[in-house]
DNA sequence: GCAAGATGCGACGTGTCTTGTCGCTTGCTA
DNA sequence: TAGCAAGCGACAAGACACGTCGCATCTTGC
C-alpha cells in the first residue's frame, strides 16, 4: 500500500475495523492493524482518534474494565454507504419477511441492523406523512412455513467461522433422540440451509465420512486445538443430488407432460416451470397442455402433489405412478380407520 | 440541528447523499442538502471535497457533461460501517440464495452491492487459502421453486416510490390475456409478493374498489399529475385474509389432530407446525399422534395434502374430507384417460 | 447572439486542527 | 519492587482545511 496521509480515510478504516457489540478491538491491534494498510500512526493520535473524535459522534463504546482498552459499536449501529434509496429499503422488508419463515432467528439476527436501518429510513418517511410501509407491504410465503428450528447466536457465529477460516470445533451434540448428549471433534465441510433447518456436513474425530449435524442440537462449542483435516474429493453439490437431504435427483432433466385446469395454466405463463414451457389450449375442455423440461427431483415432484387434482401428470410414467399409488395408499388409509369428526 | 463543525462528518453526509449509478446529484444540491443538515459550507469547499478528496479515495464519479457537475458511485459500490463480519457475510450468501427464487431479478438487483459486498469478504479470504466459501455453501428451498416473473428495473423502482411516497402513477398495462393493452391512473394502496409473482394494490383512475396488478405486466410507468387518492378503510391483513390471494383464511386458528408417520414426525419435532405442538406414540404401529392449533388457510392445507400418504389428517373434518375428494379426483382422472407412458 | 448569472478552478493566506514527543500515572507481571 | 504496557494531558511544529478572489467556461433568457 502506498503512503496514505489522509485523515478522513483513516478514520473511515478505523470505522471499518471496530466490530459490533459482542466483538470488541484492543487498541494496540487496531494501531497494527491500520499499520497493515498504509496508515504509519503514533499510539496516541489513534487513542486521541477514538476517545475524541469518533466516540463523540458515534455508538462507539469503550471497555476499559482492563488496560489495553477495548473497542465496540452499539447492538444496532449500522451505516450504508451511500444511502439506502427507497426502493431498497423496501426490497429489504419483503426480504425479512420471506427470510423469516426460512432462516433460523438468529442467522436473520445477524442482519438486524440492516433490517432496521431499512426499517429506520420508512419510519422517517412516515413522519414526513407518507409511506406507512408497515401496512402496506407483505410477503405471502411460498408453501407452508414451519417455524425455524431455534438455534443459540454463539453456536451459528461459531460454525461459519469454522468452516470459513477452516478450523476444527470440539461440541457437545445432542443425538436425534434428544437422549444422548456426545462430545466430539468435527471437521466442517460444508453448510447445507434446507427449509429452516441448518445442516453442518462435517468429519468426526479421525473419521473419513461425512455427516450431517443439525446446527439446533449443537450444544455446546468452541474452536478446537485439533488441526483441521480437509476431507479428500468431497463435493458439495454431488453429495446433495446423491439425495443426502431426502430429494434425490437425476442428473437429467425430464420431459414433462401434464394436462393443468386453467388457473394452474395461467399461474404458470406467470411464473414458469422452466426456461422453456409450452401451454397449449386441449380441445374439448378449458384445460391445457403443458410441457416443459424440469428437474428430476422430489421437489418438482412434490409440486405437482400440492396442485391435486388440479394437473393431471401424464409423464414421466414414474410420477404418474407415483401420484397414483400416493392417492391409494390415502384412501385405504382413510377408509381403513374412518374417523368420525 | 446543532452547528456541526467536524470535517469527517461532514464527509460522511456527504457519501451519504450521492446516490448509485443511475442517478445523480449536482453540486449545488448538494451544498442545499449539506446545509439542511447543519453544515454551512462553502461552495469552493465542496467543489474541493469532492473532486481532491472523495473522489480519490472512492468509485466516486462525475458527470462534467453539463455544468452544474453531478455526482455519483459506481454501480456495485457498497460500503458498511462497520464492516461485515464473517458470519454475516454467510447469512447474507445464504440469503441471497433464497431470495433468488422468491423475489423478481431486478428486485434482488436492488440489494446486489450489499450481497457482492459479502461475496467480496469471503474470496478475499479464500485468497489466503480460506473458506472456498461457493464449494461450501447451499441453500435448499422450500417446496418448488418456479421462475420469478420478469420485470423492468424502473417499474419496481417508481412502483416503490410511488406506494411509499403517496403518488399516483400513469401506467400502460397488459390484460390477464396478454392480449389487450390499456392505459390509466393507479392510485397505490398496497404491494403483496406472493411466491415469485409481485402484485400492486390500487384503485383505477376515478373508481374506488381495490384491484390488482401484477407488476410484470406494466409496461410502461410514469409519476402521473393526478393527485393520490386514498383508498378510505382499506386494511391490507384483512385483504389478503379475505382470499384475494387465493388463500382463503378463517381468521381463528383450528386445532389439528393427525397421524403421521415416523420420517414426518421426527421433522416435526425438529420444525413445529406451530408454537404449541405434541406429538404422541400410537398404539401398535410406529406413527404418532399429532395434535397443533394451526391457522385455518390453503397454506397448510396444501402441506398436509403434499405429505401426501405419509399422514392421516383426524380433524378437522373438512381438510379430511378435501383431502379425500381430491385423492378420489385424482383416481378418476386417470382411471379415465389411462395415457401410456 | 449577447449579456448576465451560475459554476468550476487555481492560487493564496489565515487560522485551526492534527500529530509526534515527552513526562506522568496506573495497573499488571515477573 | 522493578519493569513494562497502556492511557492521558500538555505543548509546539507543521499540515491542512477553508474562505476569498479573480478568471475561465458554460448555461440561460431575452
Amino acid at each position: 500500500m502506498s503512503e496514505i496521509r489522509e485523515t478522513l480515510f483513516r478514520y473511515l478504516t478505523l470505522l471499518q475495523l471496530i466490530p459490533r457489540s459482542p466483538g470488541r478491538i484492543a487498541t494496540p491491534v487496531l494501531q497494527e492493524k491500520l499499520q497493515e494498510r498504509g496508515f504509519q500512526i503514533d499510539t496516541r493520535s489513534l487513542q486521541r482518534d477514538l476517545r475524541d473524535k469518533l466516540a463523540l459522534h458515534f455508538p462507539l463504546i469503550c471497555d476499559d474494565d482492563s488496560k489495553p482498552y477495548r473497542w465496540y459499536f452499539d447492538r444496532e449501529f449500522h451505516c450504508n454507504l451511500p444511502a439506502l434509496d427507497v426502493p431498497s429499503a423496501l426490497t429489504l422488508v419483503l426480504a425479512e419477511e420471506y427470510l423469516r419463515g426460512l432462516l433460523p432467528p438468529v442467522v436473520i439476527g445477524q442482519l438486524a441492523p440492516q433490517f432496521s436501518d431499512a426499517r429506520r429510513l420508512l419510519d422517517d418517511m412516515e413522519r414526513n406523512g407518507l409511506s406507512q410501509w408497515a401496512k402496506r407491504v407483505r410477503a405471502i410465503p411460498n408453501g407452508k412455513a414451519l417455524l425455524p428450528a431455534q438455534l443459540e447466536e454463539s453456536t451459528w457465529q461459531s460454525v461459519a467461522q469454522a468452516l470459513l477460516e477452516k478450523k476444527a470445533l470440539d461440541v457437545t451434540y445432542l443425538s436425534r433422540s434428544r437422549e444422548v448428549r456426545k462430545s466430539f471433534t468435527l471437521h466442517p465441510q460444508g453448510l447445507v440451509s434446507r427449509h429452516s433447518v441448518t445442516y453442518l456436513l462435517a468429519t468426526v474425530n479421525d473419521y473419513d465420512d461425512i455427516r450431517q449435524f443439525a446446527l439446533q442440537r449443537i450444544e455446546a462449542v468452541a474452536f478446537s486445538n485439533n488441526a483441521w483435516r480437509e476431507s479428500e474429493g468431497f463435493d458439495l453439490d454431488d453429495y446433495i443430488s446423491s439425495g443426502a437431504f431426502g430429494y434425490p435427483q437425476g442428473s437429467d432433466d425430464v420431459r414433462l407432460v401434464a394436462h393443468v385446469e386453467p388457473q394452474v395454466a395461467w399461474l404458470l405463463t406467470e411464473t414458469p416451470l422452466a426456461e422453456r414451457q409450452t401451454l397449449v389450449p386441449l380441445p374439448d375442455s378449458d384445460w391445457q397442455r403443458l410441457e416443459a423440461e424440469v428437474p428430476d427431483d422430489q421437489q418438482t415432484l412434490w409440486w405437482f402433489r400440492g396442485m391435486g387434482a388440479s394437473v393431471e401428470v401424464i409423464e414421466p410414467q414414474a410420477w404418474r405412478d407415483d401420484i397414483r399409488t400416493n392417492a391409494e395408499r390415502i384412501l385405504s388409509r382413510l377408509d381403513k380407520a374412518p374417523a368420525g369428526g
